[in-house]
DNA sequence: CTGTAATCTTTATGA
DNA sequence: TCATAAAGATTACAG
């Protein structure tokens, strides 16, 4: 099954070569070559942009919820380099995270025409049955329950990974961090100026007087 | 540890950009970044020779001995295939057989200097493993109050920017969302199957059971 | 993803 | 006790 914005020479030379295609609308992937392996293809500044709007890890994660031998297709690789302002260590930095957090096998072709080669091979090797991949590796889960409590917290002001963990880890839940902010004041010294903090919040490392004042105004029932 | 073998340049830029690194004879893999991540480089027509010569079936399978996490690094891409006599689809065939049957992640790279990056985000990857353990979120600059507070809640399961806005009018504060969660109660028939909800969450459209359970997760104290 | 700039909190120090 | 300066961490942003 192929996804019907793929390229029509990759389809219609698979076509030609006798392979039965169907072309459909994929919700996952680019190609699907068995219920195990499920092909996602990136070409040229497709892998830059997805990187830079944080879109390649979503699509990612959702080939593993979808097949367990999911394979990525770099095409044109050369030129992911040349249309872009990125950084070639963000790019490795990309693919080596993919290699090292996911074991994604990743294979790269000069153009559309080896692309097409490798489905053919892969149509082919998926049809040898007694073949059956050795190792069929889990991946672990994106988040944890804790990671997801935090990552809701990211949506404050000044509230990055770490903090967020600290929080997490302090009051157990959103609703607990919530309540805990809200029960926290502002100590002021004798001429107005913000001393510290007292309250829940006031023993939290990295917690200070402008986190209270800007995010108390998201929690609490002010308009703006 | 990198194989005495190995090139001078991709050795000495590792030392400049301050690695570890201690040059020595490997009987396995090329670069050996930690117990479990043992790397393999192939360039030019290595590949194409240890193909013909069934050596490279032989090399792959020591590196899964070795160890858990190994990498394939194909340098110089594109030149594999001007100096041989080797047919495109056998040399397709090979990786294709790589990544399905043993899901070996390759990475490829366009000379000495992308494989010395690459081998060094490798270390840094490895090295920050226990740590970054959280994913972090871009939050859209331009927000007003009200969308900065739907956005928090984007972080729940199941909820996009149609829901949160829609829980935000309703509660006015993501405090307020979390507060009629925890009070809203799902309600079952007598045979045990969810029937509906009670409480705040229960006259809200698009909200049901699903939400409900799923969602709680993350306000109760509970582990995963 | 990476690298850099901007921002915040904390600690140190002097009045 | 307060105010300011410097240092350390973390977040925000651009590419």
């Amino acid at each position: 099954m192929i996804d019907h914005r793929e390229p029509a020479e990759i389809i219609d030379w698979l076509k030609e070569e006798g392979l039965d295609v169907v072309k459909t609308q994929l919700t996952v992937g680019d190609y699907i070559v068995s219920n195990d392996v499920v092909v996602e293809r990136k070409s040229g500044n497709d892998l830059t942009s997805s990187i830079m709007d944080n879109r390649l890890f979503e699509q990612i994660n959702r080939l593993y919820e979808a097949a367990s031998s999911p394979i990525l297709i770099l095409e044109d690789f050369d030129s992911i380099f040349k249309n872009t302002s990125m950084n070639p260590a963000s790019i490795f930095g990309v693919l080596v995270y993919l290699a090292f957090r996911f074991s994604l096998p990743m294979i790269p072709s000069r153009d559309w025409r080896d692309t097409a080669l490798i489905l053919k091979r892969l149509v082919l090797r998926v049809q040898v049955k007694d073949e059956d991949p050795i190792l069929a590796r889990s991946v672990p889960k994106l988040m944890t329950l804790d990671e997801r409590r935090a990552f809701i917290l990211e949506g404050m002001y000044n509230v990055g990974p770490k903090t967020a963990v600290k929080l997490i880890d302090a009051f157990k839940t959103p609703l607990g961090v919530f309540q805990a902010l809200a029960s926290t004041s502002v100590v002021y010294t004798r001429t107005g100026n913000p001393k510290g903090l007292e309250g829940p919040l006031a023993n939290i490392k990295g917690i200070g007087v402008k986190f209270v004042l800007e995010n108390r105004k998201l929690i609490e029932q002010g308009n703006e």
